[in-house]
RNA sequence: GGGCGGUUAGCUCAGUGGUAGAGCAUCGGCCUUACAAGCCGGGGGUCGCAGGUUCGAAACCUGCACCGCCCACCA
């Protein structure tokens, strides 16, 4: 069959994935039985578009559960997305805002079903971006956090967890958005750096004169101000907080505002910042609360829930932070009160969402207490239920589970499920219950109205793992895929999901959500520079693929993805995998060529009756089978794709095709042999690559599968038999030996010739004869135990399967026309030097009576051998360049 | 302020106690009927710095420097 030169990613890629769906490949069944190996997808948002985050998280996932199918595990990998209740409602009011319209103007109602819409149009963008990767999920199962059954569990959950006592209403500082106008909770809020300033401002007292002045960088909440404290040690003020020894207080008019508020002691008050004296603010600061409740001060919100100043801010109402500070800042210069102004660097809160400046607010709240939660997911990890990869993972989780604080779960947004509680508006009795109740229970009310808000998106998210394989209902595939085997996700939401479904998950099932968690790195661009759309770094994954194919995209992100490092984009790399593609389909060429005519399926040949060069490749093909599975089994995806890239390239390709050409040229038995080992190394190559460049070899498997001699062949790699190891090495320790040592002497011949100045341009004719070992000697003393052939005439162009030959006989090679020995001896001195030094190293070492007594004995024989030869070696070189010299 | 990770060839990274590695780049030589997206070879590293442990350290320990990240109620 004649194949095209190169190999055309995208046909292969529309090809082959339909088909793979088509025929059911990828759908579970929990019927089946079998060693169970289950895993859901992390959901990207509704909103999302495909970077390189999900492009590796979805690689490395799908190199496993390809895997594991293939191994004949009952694989489920369930996929879908998140509602994502904040981004997608900020996505979809961006959208509003450009035909000059805001969600409020729609209305509630209205505005959802909006985003219903969004979703219809956009939902399935990024999945089918994950298809285009290959991600071979059950894509029946898709599953979205507000799919009836999932936004049943969530119902269950809350209501649950309501009367277990560990979700509460209550009115607490919470972080607040302006323009989100929700509530976030702390993990959604980023921590930014910026140059601010800072304001001394003096306090006059009530009484008498004389100010205190206090530092602040937010000036426009002095409005809200209801004390001052300093430091009860501070010399500067301890007179106007303590006197004989009590505590007294100082009263202080509050400028602007007129209001009487206290001076205070606290050993919270830093004396050394600012002037050591802090105003504080309990409703809009997080420490000024602490002091506000301690203190017993007054609460007051000066905010609205859009950020303007309140009623309670008199003249400067409906005023917006900054509008506010720059007023007040002004006023209180022409008051006389400012006193300097220092330009200050300082973090502030913003919404990781849309990056405004988050308002610490007091506001009523549903919360869930989470410490025995948090305990009993330390354990399971430290007991070992689940285990993250790599481990170090493990003390970040730890630490933040230690200090846990009460989660709030209500958001007043739109975009979300439903908080489960209600109100009677007669006797305004709350009911939190799976359905809304019709009369009021209390008051036997019929007007009963639901609760506004919507949960934080990470609760259903927290219950993914059950929720989408039907929990609570016992369905047959919680029944068969909970626990899941894996979570394969970043590192950033550890705290946000990964705690939160290992909580949810003990708490609701008493078992952990997964066995394994494999904590991928972060995606970086080639300077290793975080990607955001802002710095416009972005590589689209896409644009990738359809620059290099999908397969070589996956097969670089598994061989950078490293434990423990950021991975860092390199173009070489992705080029260098899409070359790697085209090798091997090279490769298919040659072997095809070399079919013709050839039986369908090839008939099996004995192992023993196989010559060595096709022994030893099999050899190669099972360490190689051996090295890439376990490295899978340990997740080291880098480490199984450079087994499987050095394998295929550098000893199928570059040795064993080049040593097959003599046989099939032969005819015959070598060649049915040849034939025979071409096609079981390729079949069992290909199905090693599989997971990792889906496309390429499946593209090629179809065309060698009508030569596999395999009872019950599967007619797709997805599903067919992963390879195993042959029970008994099809190589003597003796021949692999050999086989290692032909290796290398080739390539000391080839790099002999270089150094010697021989150069295969030269063209040079060698001959090669039988019985004659000295020029091999000279190199590796060790090429005694070559397997001997006939004698050939060759010319010495540098081709491999010349050299192949080469490292079969014993070569002598004659000095051509114009060869320079001055510089051929300088190189050899050089080399002779060389190994002289590694010589006396192991000499002095052998000598060392503590390394005689200290080393191991394995250790010592190693070195002594290596000593030996070195010795020979360095022998043969001086005789060498002794001939050298003499010729010159 | 606390914690984590990194520092190895020009670049991107492997290497966890025994002669410093790979890919890419570079240089030299090859169009050789699978592949020039290829083949053969060369050059290039006091393994961030300083101590320590050890017969032996890139690796283990201590300290330091620089880069990056996470957590934290310094107004």
């Amino acid at each position: 069959m004649d194949l095209p030169k190169t190999f055309d990613s995208k046909s292969a890629e529309e090809r082959w994935f339909q088909l793979w769906i088509d025929l059911g490949y990828f759908k579970a069944d929990p019927a089946r039985p079998g060693k169970v190996f289950s895993v859901v997808i992390p959901p990207p948002n509704v909103t999302g578009q495909l970077h390189l985050g999900h492009a590796l998280n979805v690689s490395l996932q799908d190199i496993i559960v390809r895997t594991r199918r293939m191994q004949g595990y009952n694989t489920l990998w369930l996929p879908g997305t998140d509602h994502a209740g904040i981004a997608t409602q900020n996505a979809v009011e961006k959208d509003l805002a450009k035909e000059g319209k805001d969600r409020h103007q729609l209305g509630r109602d209205a505005f959802v079903d909006r985003v219903w819409e969004w979703r219809e149009t956009y939902g399935d963008r990024i999945l089918n971006q994950l298809r285009r990767l290959g991600a071979s999920c059950d894509w029946s199962r898709e599953r979205f956090t507000l799919d009836a059954g999932l936004s049943q569990a969530v119902t269950k959950v809350f209501v649950d967890l309501y009367s277990k006592g560990l979700i509460y209403r209550a009115k607490r500082l919470i972080n607040w958005c302006p323009r989100c106008e929700t509530a976030l909770s702390d993990l959604e809020v980023d921590h930014k750096e910026v140059t601010g300033s800072l304001w001394h401002i003096r306090y006059p007292f009530a009484e008498g004169s004389g100010a205190i002045t206090i530092a602040t960088t937010r000036p426009e909440t002095m409005l809200a101000d209801t004390g001052v404290a300093v430091n009860m040690d501070d010399d500067r003020y301890r007179s106007l907080v303590h006197k004989d020894g009590r505590p007294i207080r100082t009263t202080i008019r509050l400028p602007l505002v007129g209001r009487e508020i206290p001076l205070f002691g606290s050993e919270f008050v830093d004396r050394s910042f600012g002037t050591g004296a802090l105003k504080v603010t309990p409703a809009h600061d997080a420490l000024d609360f602490i002091l506000g409740q301690t203190e017993n001060l007054e609460f007051i919100s000066i905010f609205d829930g859009r950020g303007r100043i309140n009623e309670y801010g008199g003249a400067y109402r409906g005023l917006s932070r900054e509008e506010a500070r720059k007023q007040i800042v002004k006023d209180l210069e022409v008051a006389g009160l400012l006193e300097k102004i220092e330009p200050y660097r300082h973090s502030v809160g913003v919404c990781s969402r849309c990056d405004t400046v988050v308002e610490p607010m007091l506001s009523e709240q549903w919360f869930l207490r989470m410490r025995e939660m948090a305990d009993r997911a330390i354990k399971a990890v430290k007991d070992g239920d689940t285990t993250f990869h790599p481990k170090r993972w493990e003390n970040v989780f730890f630490n933040w589970l230690e200090n846990i604080h009460d989660w709030c779960i209500s958001r007043q947004l739109w975009w979300g499920h439903r908080i489960p509680a209600y109100r009677c508006v007669r006797c305004d009795h709350l009911i939190v219950a799976a359905e809304r109740p019709s009369r009021c229970p209390e008051c036997d009310g019929s007007d009963i109205v639901q609760d506004d808000d919507v949960l934080d998106t990470w609760f259903s998210s927290g219950l993914w793992p059950m929720s989408t394989l039907g929990w609570p209902e016992d369905t047959p595939d919680f029944a068969r895929y909970y626990p899941t085997s894996l979570l394969l996700t970043g590192f950033d939401i550890i705290f946000f999901w990964v705690a939160r479904m290992m909580m949810f998950g003990l708490e609701f099932t008493d078992k952990v959500p997964f066995k394994d968690v494999y904590i991928t790195p972060l995606v970086r661009d080639e300077l290793g520079k975080k990607m955001t759309k802002s710095k416009g770094n972005v590589v689209d994954p896409l644009d990738l693929m359809n620059q290099y194919g999908a397969d070589a995209v996956r097969f670089t992100l598994a061989q950078l993805a490293a434990q423990g490092r950021d991975v860092i984009l390199s173009h070489d790399r992705f080029a260098a995998a899409r070359a790697f593609a085209n090798k091997i389909w090279n490769a298919a060429r040659f072997v095809m060529m070399n079919l013709e005519g050839a039986p369908q399926p090839l008939p099996k040949i004995e192992i023993a009756s196989l010559g060595l060069a096709e022994r030893w490749i099999l050899s190669r093909l099972d360490d190689t089978i051996r090295e890439v599975s376990d490295s899978i089994d340990a997740y080291e995806f880098n480490v199984a794709a450079m087994k499987l890239y050095q394998f295929i390239w550098h000893e199928f390709c570059d040795w064993y095709i080049e040593l097959s050409k003599e046989p099939l040229k032969a005819g015959g038995e070598p060649q049915a042999g040849a034939r025979w080992v071409l096609i079981n190394v390729f079949d069992k190559m290909l199905r090693l690559l599989h997971p990792f460049m889906p496309f390429v070899s499946e593209e090629i498997w179809q065309v060698i599968r009508p030569y596999i001699d395999e009872p019950n062949l599967a007619a797709h790699l997805p599903i067919a038999k992963y390879p195993e190891p042959s029970a008994r090495n099809p190589l003597s320790a003796a021949e692999e030996l050999a086989m290692n040592h032909c290796i290398e002497a080739t390539e000391a011949i080839n790099s002999l010739r270089s150094l010697l100045g021989w150069h295969p341009g030269q063209r040079v004719t060698a001959t090669i004869k039988a019985g004659d070992v000295k020029e091999l000697e000279m190199w590796r003393p060790y090429a005694m135990t070559l397997a001997k052939v006939e004698a050939l005439n060759v010319d010495a162009s540098g081709d491999r399967a010349v050299f192949a030959h080469l490292a079969w006989a014993d070569v002598g090679v004659d000095a051509p026309d114009g060869y320079d020995f001055q510089v051929a001896r300088q190189k050899l001195q050089k080399q002779l030097d060389e190994v002289g030094k590694h010589a006396a190293q192991h000499e002095a070492r052998l000598s060392d009576e503590r390394f005689m007594s200290k080393a191991d004995p394995e250790t010592r024989v190693e070195v002594a051998q290596r000593f030996e030869g070195l010795q020979a070696q360095r022998k043969l070189l001086s005789e060498q360049l002794r001939q050298l010299e003499e010729r010159a």
